[in-house]
DNA sequence: TTGACATTAAAACAATCGTTTAATACAAGC
DNA sequence: GCTTGTATTAAACGATTGTTTTAATGTCAA
């Protein structure tokens, strides 16, 4: 086993030139060949270290992906607990998940693949989406869930607090999702300004949207 | 030209079946030959009448994905007409533009079939990008400014509500997306029971999400 | 140095890709 | 009937697809 240590071996290689290529075009829109030439590497190499292209789009996911909404999760639990507690825990709550994602530890071509990677295992679910269920969505919708039943004075009932949840992540997934929309009709870049912007907005408007709960409304 | 006019002719039932495949799979994970055996025609009549497989998918969103957006956005007009005026007018707002898209006119394969194509689009935009901008989100947009720009006492700015107008899209087009996710999670397929608490849902959590915005607060 | 094992390389595999060609079938106008 | 133009067909095009094979190379322990 060869390692110049300074250099990433032929797997990392493979991994890396594999995501930028499955989020940007799609699984059956990447050749293998453009993989392995991106990573420098032969044509075998593919198969070679992981069986197929199948199961490298497989491995992405777990090597990278997963890795990747780990850190996601951890700044956002961070932020969570750094934020001042005489703001609306609620507000609180949906400001630290929107920075988490819009804004957060991720550099800005990484926060694109993820989203990418994502946005396409929802449209078209493979056997990716299962991980992505586990790691990513039920975990941060749970967390939701029990942070707003306790935010509440009074029982809101299960199936009302999920879709608190899924109202306030679906804003902060089409906000992270939809650039090329928002960007065109905004005529606005996403540059750090904008962003600030949007996460105060998110954080306010899901504020209200979730104080109408707290004041009783059930459907 | 021969019409047995009970029977539809060859170059509707390739659009027919292009969309259907493109939906599912994607271009890129399409063949030719799929559609034009799904359309029971010969692997030359793509080229012959549409002269590419890259010119098929734009005519499937000319010819098909764009009529039916009209009639969703017809659908939504007049249920704001018909809306009882006594409610916040943004929550009727709200609920008439949740209605149309996720229980609107279309049948249940087309509402997938379309809310898959546009998915596709925004996560990797091609040329059909610009006629999905110009006739959906571009109007309604616009519409969804004018309108809540009109309910509030006080001049909100262009870009407040323009992001409060993409805060509702978001979720409703979240909500229509994210189908496997949120049927995963609460355990419930999108029936129809389902379908018109999610409604509800929503247009309760826009109502006081922009209502914050009525009171005055900016971002 | 030798032998064993892991990795890389070039070449070839059959299958499938989008597209084109050339021949045929069919309708309508004269 | 014959002509004209359109539509459909089978067959083939070269290029590219994912994968496999075989040989060469590299690495480390004995």
């Amino acid at each position: 086993m060869k390692n110049k240590s300074r250099e990433e071996d032929a797997q990392d290689r493979i991994l890396d030139a594999a995501e930028i290529l499955f989020a940007q075009k799609g699984f059956a829109g990447v050749a293998v060949r453009e993989i392995t030439s991106a990573a420098r590497v032969n044509v075998a190499a593919v198969n070679y270290h992981f069986g197929s292209k199948k199961a490298l789009y497989l491995e992405v996911f777990r090597q990278r992906w997963v890795a990747r909404v780990k850190r996601v999760q951890q700044f956002f639990l961070a932020r969570l607990e750094a934020a001042e507690k005489d703001d609306h825990p609620e507000k609180v709550f949906a400001r630290a998940l929107a920075e988490a994602i819009l804004a957060g530890p991720l550099k800005e071509e990484e926060r694109l693949r993820h989203a990418q990677l994502i946005g396409r295992e929802m449209i078209q679910p493979t056997e990716a989406f299962a991980l992505v269920m586990e790691h990513a969505f039920k975990p941060m919708i749970d967390l939701c869930v029990d942070y707003f039943a306790k935010t509440r004075p009074q029982d809101s009932g299960k199936l009302t607090l999920t879709l608190d949840s899924f109202s306030l992540f679906g804003m902060i997934i089409y906000f992270n999702l939809a650039r090329p929309v928002i960007s065109h009709v905004t005529g606005r870049a996403y540059d750090k300004e904008f962003t600030e912007q949007i996460v105060e907005h998110i954080a306010t408007f899901a504020a209200n949207g979730l104080a109408g709960r707290r004041a009783g409304e059930k459907t």
